[in-house]
DNA sequence: AACTGTGAAGTTTTTCACAGCC
DNA sequence: GGCTGTGAAAAACTTCACAGTT
């Protein structure tokens, strides 16, 4: 008998793609998909979406496909957002305002609950319901309200300091727009919002004439 | 003799984070790294670093390592970020806002030229010395600035819409921030900013107590 | 007939490990 | 001694192709 190894960290990455395209479908009164279907809607193999979903579980059936509400529980249970995680903003700059207000993160039930700065000018004004607090405060936030997760949204000089800082209050995943690398433990989880980076990639392909 | 195979997709979304790691360094005054530095800074291997560079030329110096201005000119030169470029803003929101008030963009070397919205309550007003212009002049001022990149920052409704539109004016790369996967032709690039699908796959891996 | 789940095959990506140079 | 550039090996990832089920 064999261990089973983890699913590849590059699995879990497209599953929040999946539920996408499945949110999408189910909008639309759609009751069952195939592997075919989506992989044409995310120009992705069916085989791929198969193979994917089969580290988890077998969530089709044969010569019918995948019942949408059922998928998108499952694929919600796998990622444990079947919940309602509350997460900080570290920087209100215009960039973490912009977070702070925006709609799409309650929709999926990442709920932001304080805002930090170090500016004394903007600590104390208000940003959609929270008052813009300092950035020593935050431990104590973040342990009282269980924070897992924190948008760090500072400049790449603060960043590191910050996710020290956070990490420290018990965070365990952060989500960073400082165009710099983290240096974080193991076993805390980091992704990066680089825009520029991904500008630059593209121009690699730009065709001048 | 061979032909050689394209360097691969992957290596080229690299290139911009070596830019970045190198930029660090040389605003601390640093002239000479190593692929044992730079691996160290960003959490990847030394030979991966190697690799990578080997696809475009022989930027190093066996025993000393890589001139930090050198290897700097080179992959600006391939990623042809060593110009200016100029990019539209496909909605007015909130992000679209945000995203026309970043100094980030400039300061590598990306313009915006002009912001668009169909709503005719932000039509004529101003961002950031731009006034927000109707979606139907967007192919004129495309074509007249040889735009070839967009950012889209509409509701994921209108963003298939838009990207046809962006592309027939001759749009090459489209960076969207819509949260569904765009159908576009083969030569065309898109790269995706999803937040909400960082979090979800961050939290697949938070440990609950 | 249509579609899943999956071993096996194929491809891509990463790491190893070392000759060669400074 | 320290570091690059690179074939060769290893690992990871994707696709193929088909038995099995509805």
């Amino acid at each position: 008998m064999g261990i089973k190894p983890p699913p590849p960290d590059i699995v879990i990455g497209r599953l929040p793609i999946y539920l996408r395209a499945l949110d999408a479908l189910s909008r639309n009164e759609q009751e069952i998909t195939s592997s075919y279907e989506l992989g044409k809607l995310l120009g992705i193999s069916s085989a791929q979406i198969r193979k994917d979903l089969s580290h988890f579980g077998d969530f089709g059936k044969q010569g019918t496909g995948y019942q949408i509400s059922y998928l998108t529980e499952q694929l919600r249970q796998i990622l444990k957002v079947n919940r309602e995680w509350a997460f900080v903003i570290m920087g209100a700059g215009l960039l973490g305002r912009a977070l702070a207000n925006y709609n799409g993160f309650g929709d999926h039930g990442f709920k932001p609950v304080a805002i930090f700065d170090v500016d004394q000018g903007k600590i104390g004004t208000k940003i959609n319901n929270f008052t813009v607090q300092h950035i020593n405060e935050s431990p104590e936030v973040i342990q009282e309200h269980r924070v897992r997760i924190a948008m760090i949204t500072t400049p790449a000089s603060a960043a590191q300091e910050i996710a020290d800082m956070v990490i420290e209050a018990g965070v365990q995943s952060i989500l960073s727009y400082a165009p710099i690398t983290l240096n974080v433990p193991d076993s805390i989880h980091v992704q990066y919002i680089d825009p520029v980076s991904k500008l630059q990639h593209m121009t690699y392909y730009i065709d001048e004439n």
